[in-house]
DNA sequence: ATCGGTACCTGCACGC
DNA sequence: TGCGTGCAGGTACCGA
């Protein structure tokens, strides 16, 4: 579920965790973790929680010192005061309340340090903040089929296959087209829709396509402004061709073909 | 460096 | 009703 927007609109529901303290960590479930779930617990326990932010698709816990790391995957969830699961995989009882880590597939996980770990920091520059040099300059660099960067997270930070394809419609740019190849009229535009269809879906709380709730259980609504992605057979808003299905990089890509030309 | 395939895991919608 | 298939916001790994 999470993109960039929607671990935004998580971040900020979790504004009312800092200045709590976590008395008490459970972990149950080793797939999502990285670590051994003991050690986190005790390097967690009885820390106060001092700082929430969004790093991509990362939400990152500052915990006087320690940092707790936690991506949601696919179906991942971070709950406040809500009640347990079948899928719940971690649970933070706090001074005041809880925060449940929910996960169905599993594909999230959670990590504890004292420094942000490399393969989190090492990303790419935030999509919703990268200005049009960087990008320019990480497209010419780069040798692959623009829609596979755009979802590389070490090129950008913060996309996924949603924005990827909402971003490519509005910039007019087919998705297997050569980033290199990319000018600079089609490059500046592909900018600006980024940023454009980031910060739209961010002040609509993200998309809830089937699960996807913030830390207060609120559903995004910027799947309502959704252009193609999953609008297989509807007509482009733009130019009435239908909108086709196809894999690029293993990956359901939505684009129209007439507006969208290689 | 990148690609294509596969794998991880559960749930849902679909057709038969 | 049940079963098989394909699909899903994610990343990581392999060999090529």
């Amino acid at each position: 579920m999470p993109e960039l927007p929607e671990v935004e609109s998580v971040a900020r529901s979790l504004a009312p965790l800092v200045g709590r303290r976590i008395v008490n960590a459970e972990f149950t479930c080793l797939r999502v973790l990285r670590g051994d779930p003991e050690r986190m617990a005790e390097q967690v326990a009885g820390r106060q929680v001092t700082a929430i932010r969004r790093h991509g698709k990362f939400l990152v816990l500052e915990l006087e010192g320690v940092y707790m790391a936690v991506h949601l995957g696919m179906t991942g969830r971070l709950l406040l005061d809500a009640s347990r699961g079948r899928h719940t995989h971690a649970v933070f009882t706090l001074d005041r309340g809880a925060l449940l880590y929910d996960d169905s597939r599993q594909f999230g996980c959670i990590e504890v340090g004292a420094v942000l770990p490399a393969r989190v920091e090492r990303l790419g520059p935030d999509a919703s903040q990268v200005d049009f040099e960087t990008f320019y300059r990480g497209l010419r660099v780069h040798r692959a089929m623009i829609k596979p960067l755009l979802l590389n997270q070490k090129f950008l930070r913060g996309l996924g296959n949603i924005y990827a394809d909402e971003a490519l419609f509005r910039a007019g740019v087919h998705p297997r087209t050569l980033a290199s190849r990319l000018g600079l009229v089609r490059a500046e535009r592909l900018h600006r829709a980024i940023l454009a269809v980031l910060w739209e879906a961010i002040e609509a709380g993200g998309s809830s396509i089937s699960d996807y709730v913030d830390a207060e259980g609120r559903k995004g609504l910027f799947q309502i402004s959704h252009r193609v992605y999953q609008k297989t057979g509807e007509p482009c808003p733009v130019c009435g061709t239908p909108i086709r299905r196809t894999l690029v990089a293993q990956r359901g890509t939505h684009f129209c073909p007439r507006c969208q030309r290689r």
